[in-house]
DNA sequence: CTCCCTGCAAATCCTTTGCATACCC
DNA sequence: GGGTATGCAAAGGATTTGCAGGGAG
């Protein structure tokens, strides 16, 4: 599977150093999902002059290609999944809020009945479990 | 079963007319879960003079005391669910935001596998289910 | 009578937007 | 060079908080 600089390179996208630096940041959390202050944060590192106003812009824009999925656990900040070429479900920390990606042996879907759909036309189905995470045991 | 109200007076909570009406409120939407401004709109129905901060700390009061739960479904407001005392899932309209409850046959926590869990202290799965209301399909 | 809930307004957090400039293609 | 992404700062929506007064127990 490419990595998302790849596939955007590939859709002909325009390239400017802040949205590389972007997509590599979103990339290195392909199993651990940031929110955009966190993708803010990180790119600070590789390039100090980059906005606030352009991290949001580019990850909207990225979800509207369809190139990242938007995730949301709590009420607070969404957070951004790169990994939308896999099928997966979340795993969240209930301490600390992060987010990671796993995968599941059925199917969600199936377990609806007809009848309790409600009239709905329903098309997906995305399971989200709760726990602690490994660093927050440890700290407890 | 009883009603919130019910369960409330029974737990020695202070009981104000402003927390009547929120929690009267909240019970109305058993099955339809509604965001703080919602309850704020319904509650004013009743108590005009009932202020917004009432409105907020009331839910985040009923929440701390685990009579309702947070619903985050989409990165904007979050909804409350005073409909913990069963088990059940959420059914979401991904054209107007509407999230009411249903209930599933099978468990979604034994579709993920020890080694998937990834060191996390599981405890919980709750499967989101997405899709077009009735009402929202008559209108497309 | 005391404590804490209420209402108001200001503050805060997260996100979006308007506009002039810079730069990718 | 044209069109559009960038950066800044200000606006916007949702939620929280500080403080003075009022009402529940």
């Amino acid at each position: 599977m490419s990595s998302l600089v790849e596939r955007l390179r590939g859709r002909k996208w325009r390239m400017t150093p802040q949205r590389r630096v972007i997509a590599e940041t979103l990339d290195c959390g392909e199993h651990v999902h940031y929110t955009a202050e966190d993708i803010l944060n990180r790119a600070s590192v590789h390039m100090p002059e980059i906005s606030r106003a352009t991290v949001y812009n580019t990850l909207n824009d990225l979800v509207s290609l369809g190139e990242v999925l938007e995730v949301s656990v709590d009420g607070r900040s969404k957070r951004y999944d790169p990994n939308i070429h896999h099928d997966h479900e979340h795993l969240v920390c209930d301490a600390c809020g992060a987010v990671r990606d796993v995968h599941i042996d059925g199917d969600a879907l199936s377990l609806l009945s007809p009848q309790e759909s409600h009239g709905f036309l329903v098309t997906e189905a995305k399971v989200t479990y709760r726990g602690i995470c490994p660093d927050c045991q440890g700290r407890s």
